[in-house]
DNA sequence: AGCACA
């Protein structure tokens, strides 16, 4: 069974994460890396055993989740692919910014599971009485597909490009901004199109990481940096 | 595999 069942989410949620990571470093890196999709309003990671090796991304925008989903979706990071679903509940950060929010009672994990059983239970025995479950429910798979539209983002990867810089721009100047970045190898100006580069990297986290710092970086007053992956 | 908010 596909796991896309799930419905569409402002929070993503993500697993088979590195559980050697320390649980601070694994927050500030998957801010990092998602924060090119849009606005994060929290990341939520827990050591506990039953909760290791998975993260929560809050954010503001449900779009924002659903391209994390699809793009991000087996991204090597810290050396695992990353399996990435929506949550299957509203985040508190979420239902807080509503006003929605009412915080939980102290028992009310263990009634929580207790319910789920009891429901898992229930869609067992309904589906044993009326046979099968309908073969499809007419879900929506085909329409997501969405046609080639303006800017798709290219797939996450080892080169960034960089648009409006201004013209005067040297290598050096970039070099010096991108070579404190781990993993940095080398910048490519463009002469036939001032105003635009690209830097290389060793890897795509790598190249996420400086993504993440200096995009919107200003030369000038008016020329923030914009950065995206490059197309491959 | 595992869906929380300390």
């Amino acid at each position: 069974m596909l796991s896309g069942d799930i419905p569409p989410n402002q929070t993503i949620y993500i697993k088979n994460l590195n559980e050697k990571v320390k649980k601070d470093e694994l927050k500030r890196s998957l801010y990092c890396l998602f924060s090119q999709y849009g606005r994060i309003l929290d990341v939520v990671a827990l050591k506990t055993p039953r909760l290791r090796g998975q993260a929560w991304v809050c954010f503001s925008e449900v779009t924002a989740a659903s391209n994390a989903v699809r793009q991000m979706q087996n991204f090597p990071f810290y050396e695992k692919p990353m399996r990435i679903q929506y949550a299957k509940t509203k985040s508190d950060c979420i239902a807080k910014e509503e006003g929605s929010y009412v915080p939980r009672e102290k028992k009310k994990k263990q009634e929580e599971k207790a319910e789920r059983k009891r429901r898992a239970e229930e869609a067992q025995q309904s589906g044993a009485a009326n046979g099968t479950h309908s073969a499809s429910n007419g879900g929506p798979t085909a329409s997501f597909r969405q046609g080639p539209s303006a800017q798709e983002a290219a797939a996450p990867n080892n080169i960034l490009f960089i648009e409006n810089l201004p013209h005067e721009t040297t290598g050096r100047m970039l070099e010096m901004l991108f070579e404190q970045y781990p993993g940095f190898k080398e910048v490519r100006l463009i002469e036939a199109k001032p105003g635009i580069a690209f830097v290389d990297f060793e890897d795509e986290v790598q190249s996420s990481m400086a993504m993440q710092a200096l995009n919107g970086f200003k030369i000038t007053p008016l020329n923030p940096m914009n950065i995206t992956f490059a197309k491959k």
